[in-house]
DNA sequence: GCAAGCCTGACC
DNA sequence: GGTCAGGCTTGC
């Protein structure tokens, strides 16, 4: 799923294969995966410039500018939970759920947009409306300070599982990073962020930034679906302690890795490596 | 039936 | 305001 470090490693591969490319061409094949409507997305996007790419939390944004300069224009792409957003060679095959193509100048290549799932969403939009975007989010999870994390954990009710996946508070983690995090600070996750200790909190906030720069340094997870700009997928899987590994021997204590359900959600942990705290009630429900 | 990001809407 | 269930979507 792509999370923080898959957008990130994304961003990077777009700034390698096709930054200051002009998009020469659109070719919307299911306009479900668009906001707005598909003939201003494709004439707002014709003959622009690939100029920067930016991301934040789990959102890319592709500067883009006409070659006469004026007002910039954002492609935003929010890839869900399926989608990928490739540079290939344009006459490679297109394959199934390819719903976006948009031609690159060069000649030889150009971006897609695929997903499976179509949880994805694609839109192209002015300054403004690229702010409004990311002022919905809290600090970038890579970038958020200490004292911010902290604070952000004041007061705030229901499983710190939660917490770390609300997109509002703290901006990039998803389920696998949440789990892997949670584990790496030794942390349950039905723990109330308001009762987490300081000393724990800020174990918390040191192994999500951890399990982030580790992941984006290995180029991500592939779970399934999940790849790059340039369509390889990630080498984090490998490095996984809980996350999908229901029944499996923790890999430091040996004991059996547990599945509970959060806020619907599964979320996997180490009944021994991340002890429950007094005040969550015991845990029933499904266990593989 | 399960996976999961994100949106909507219900509830306290 | 915060918290959470439900729905969308398709392949395994």
């Amino acid at each position: 799923m792509p999370e923080l470090p898959e957008v990130e490693t994304i961003a990077r591969g777009l700034r390698k294969g096709a930054l200051g490319e002009c998009l020469t061409g659109v070719e919307v094949r299911h306009r479900g995966v668009l906001i707005g409507s598909a003939e201003e997305f494709a004439s707002q996007l014709q003959n622009q410039r690939l100029v920067a790419v930016r991301r934040k939390g789990k959102v890319l944004a592709v500067e883009l500018r006409t070659s006469n300069g004026g007002v910039p224009r954002y492609l935003v792409v929010r890839l869900g939970m399926t989608g990928q957003f490739t540079v290939v060679p344009r006459h490679a095959p297109v394959e199934p759920h390819t719903h976006v193509r948009l031609l690159l100048g060069g000649g030889k290549n150009e971006l897609r947009f695929r997903d499976i799932r179509r949880f994805g969403r694609l839109r192209c939009c002015t300054r403004e409306e690229l702010e409004a975007v990311l002022r919905e989010l809290g600090p970038d999870a890579q970038e958020m300070t200490e004292e911010q994390f902290l604070g952000a954990m004041r007061g705030r009710r229901g499983a710190i599982k939660s917490w770390l996946m609300n997109q509002r508070l703290l901006a990039g983690l998803g389920n696998i990073y949440a789990d892997e995090a949670l584990f790496a600070a030794g942390i349950h996750p039905l723990a109330q962020p308001r009762r987490i200790s300081r000393q724990a909190a800020s174990r918390l906030f040191k192994a999500v930034r951890k399990v982030l720069d580790r992941a984006v340094r290995l180029g991500g997870t592939t779970f399934s679906d999940y790849l790059n700009a340039e369509g390889r997928p990630g080498a984090f899987l490998a490095k996984l302690r809980v996350y999908q590994r229901t029944g499996e021997a923790c890999r430091r204590c040996r004991q059996a890795i547990r599945r509970i359900v959060i806020a619907g959600r599964s979320c996997h942990f180490c009944p021994r490596c991340q002890p429950r705290p007094r005040n969550v009630a015991s845990m029933r429900g499904p266990r593989n």
